[in-house]
DNA sequence: GCAACGCTTCGGCCATCGCCGAAGCATCGT
DNA sequence: ACGATGCTTCGGCGATGGCCGAAGCGTTGC
């Protein structure tokens, strides 16, 4: 009886209710670090710490390290599916059980939550949203480890003044494709946005367009008007209170 | 946080491995013992109890007793879903893992198996299929501890000379609607087919027009060729090696 | 560099829970 | 009425596994 085991095992981990609770906590397709996790499931990091192999091990989870942190999200949709079919059947009809205490994530500052730098790319709430427009509309794909810019995104963005001549010359000298284009896990929104050296003439593009301006000693960014409308537009942004 | 428990309490109770073999051997539909399960989770039937009335208790089965017999089935489809989908997220890709010992239900007369009489009503594979057909159809519904049928049923099975009136007559003398029309757990099959006032007057009608016989000496029944005929079109048997 | 931080590994404590033998009830068959 | 069968409850044994404190890397930032 080889797999019927892995069926209990799987199941198992998901039966403590440790595992349960930062399984949940993964629901809405974020990466949380194992500190966050340990705090969701009411239990010290190292104790999490085991947990998160275990869980990684079986596949239910897949990590992402990023300088000291350890990104932890639902290894794919299909757990997030073998989730809610779970909940489905726990007596309480609704969809989601109530949410285990929303982690709070990132800088409380909402500008920075809103847009900012990373490193030599846009992050926040901005940058994720242009990053799941162009992957709706397969302009751009990113993975865990990797990425890749299809033709209508290379001709989207070369419409919106970005230079990926020059990105792939540099990604190309810096070690090659892995470079060019790459998914950075947003640090409020713990999602995808686009790194590499796409993500880099992106910025710099708009930068020098006047589409984007920094914020005096900070890392956030603001839209400025035209880049309001130009941006907005392209990326179909709903152009609500984007006011600083 | 009072759901997020139930959620965990219900993963931890499939992730036993004696408790997922009975979930995986129930995966077919059928209804099997306590015993029967027991065996396929390669433990006694004491601890298979225990885990029975926990798995019951927390919805993931039902139980129908049956005189001396209690039939464990899964609770729902959802349910089935639900552990389909965790097969699927487990390591080895394949939707069924190998089969817990295909427990062998039943008869071992391949004629008994294929129909005789339960009481007063037909049994073994031919009733099972007849009923399977009326369910599909719409004009029958069988719920664990009851039934309906509709009025196309009850014009399908008028068609084939089966007096309803009279098995009306009759339940409602006996106890109300509850015998009208009732399932019944097919030993062999274990799945449910027609029972109760209807199911009677059904094997009643059908002997008289000679369209089934009863073998000697034995609970077996045979369909006659003008049976055959009438029946096999009747209810879209496949007209297969349906020779004693 | 050094201290702070995040994560991990190790060791040992403790509770939970699955397991079976024995015994008690119900039902069936003769 | 009797024994056989199917299922359940009870009690106690044993092991698995979650939990934390302490300590050991690696990264970050001053």
């Amino acid at each position: 009886m080889p797999s019927t085991a892995e069926f209990a095992e799987t199941a198992a981990l998901i039966g403590d209710p440790a595992r349960a609770n930062m399984l949940i906590a993964l629901m809405d397709g974020r990466a949380l670090t194992a500190t966050e996790l340990a705090r969701a499931a009411g239990i010290t990091p190292q104790t999490a710490s085991g947990h998160l192999a275990h869980l990684t091990e079986a596949g239910l989870l897949a990590m992402t390290r990023q300088g000291r942190h350890h990104y932890h999200r639902l290894a794919s949709a299909d757990v997030a599916r073998m989730l809610e079919s779970i909940m489905s059947v726990t007596a309480g009809r609704r969809p989601f059980p109530t949410r285990p205490a929303r982690t709070v994530t990132g800088p409380r500052d909402a500008a920075l939550r809103r847009a900012r730098t990373c490193y030599d790319h846009l992050a926040g709430q901005l940058a994720v949203a242009m990053a799941d427009r162009m992957i709706a509309r397969g302009e751009i794909e990113l993975f865990p480890d990797g990425g890749a810019l299809s033709g209508g995104g290379a001709a989207f963005l070369s419409s919106l003044g970005v230079d990926l001549e020059a990105a792939h010359v540099y990604a190309m000298r810096r070690g090659g494709g892995r470079i060019f284009c790459r998914p950075c896990l947003d640090w409020s929104e713990r999602r995808p946005h686009i790194a590499g050296a796409v993500g880099a003439a992106m910025s710099r593009a708009w930068f020098a367009h006047g589409w984007l301006r920094r914020v005096e000693g900070s890392r956030a960014v603001t839209l400025t008007r035209s880049g309001e409308m130009v941006l907005g537009k392209a990326f179909d942004l709903g152009l609500g209170e984007q006011a600083a």
